[in-house]
DNA sequence: GGTGTGATCGTA
DNA sequence: ACGATCACACCA
């Protein structure tokens, strides 16, 4: 996978700009043991920092989401129903004098690179696939945990690039997933590529 | 294809 | 208690 690692100014924006034009971006983690994993972003989700109440930053800063208070352009990783990690790429909000704590959830990916590793760490997953289809298989199958949260995408072990393939001009589009009614989750802050394999199941109820 | 439910722990 | 979830059991 050949692509120009994606510089800090992309991130300093509004997740809610930040989250489409990640989609068709590279992932990629060199791994210590397993070598380079990567996969294509296909699917993602804003969260608007204080002003959402679906975000884990609405009730402002704590140990848990230091990190999605800080600088854009570094990973926010947290634990969740007490067995999955997900992965959120920290963006800052437009139009704010201190930025504010807005971040973009990676939900799916299409396997690219280290396919036989990421089997091996997903061996439930039957079908490819089910690698990545999800935020918690996501980072499952890049082997990403807590100890990566807070690393700075445009350095680390964990980068995003550019390889040339385009956001999609037409995204899928839909609320948000896993949120319960009545949280004020009426925005449609979920894109997607349409018609990738691997985007997780939970589609939109009847026709958008 | 779809729905229902248990697992398991950090945070409020 | 409950969650930005997953896998598995079942039904179709």
């Amino acid at each position: 996978v050949r692509g120009r690692t994606l510089a800090r100014s992309f991130y300093r924006r509004d997740s809610r700009a930040l989250a489409p034009a990640l989609l068709n971006k590279v992932l990629v983690h060199e791994h210590p043991v397993d070598g380079r994993l990567a996969v294509r972003i296909v699917e993602v989700e804003a969260y608007a920092g204080s002003r959402d109440p679906a975000s884990h930053a609405y009730r402002g800063e704590t140990p848990r989401n230091r990190t999605m208070f800080g600088p854009p352009g570094h990973l926010y990783v947290y634990f969740t129903y007490g067995m999955h990690f997900c992965m959120n790429v920290v963006g800052e909000e437009a139009g704010s004098v201190r930025g504010d704590a807005s971040a973009v959830l990676l939900r799916a990916g299409a396997p690219l690179v280290g396919m036989d590793a990421m089997r091996a760490r997903r061996a439930a997953a039957r079908r490819d696939r089910d690698l990545a289809s999800g935020p918690g298989r996501l980072a499952e199958a890049l082997g990403i945990a807590r100890a990566h949260d807070g690393l700075d995408l445009t350095r680390g072990p964990v980068r995003l690039l550019d390889d040339g393939v385009a956001p999609p001009s037409r995204p899928g589009r839909s609320t948000r997933v896993g949120l319960r009614p009545g949280r004020g989750d009426t925005q449609r802050w979920r894109w997607w590529v349409p018609g990738d394999d691997n985007v997780s199941r939970a589609k939109p109820s009847g026709p958008g």
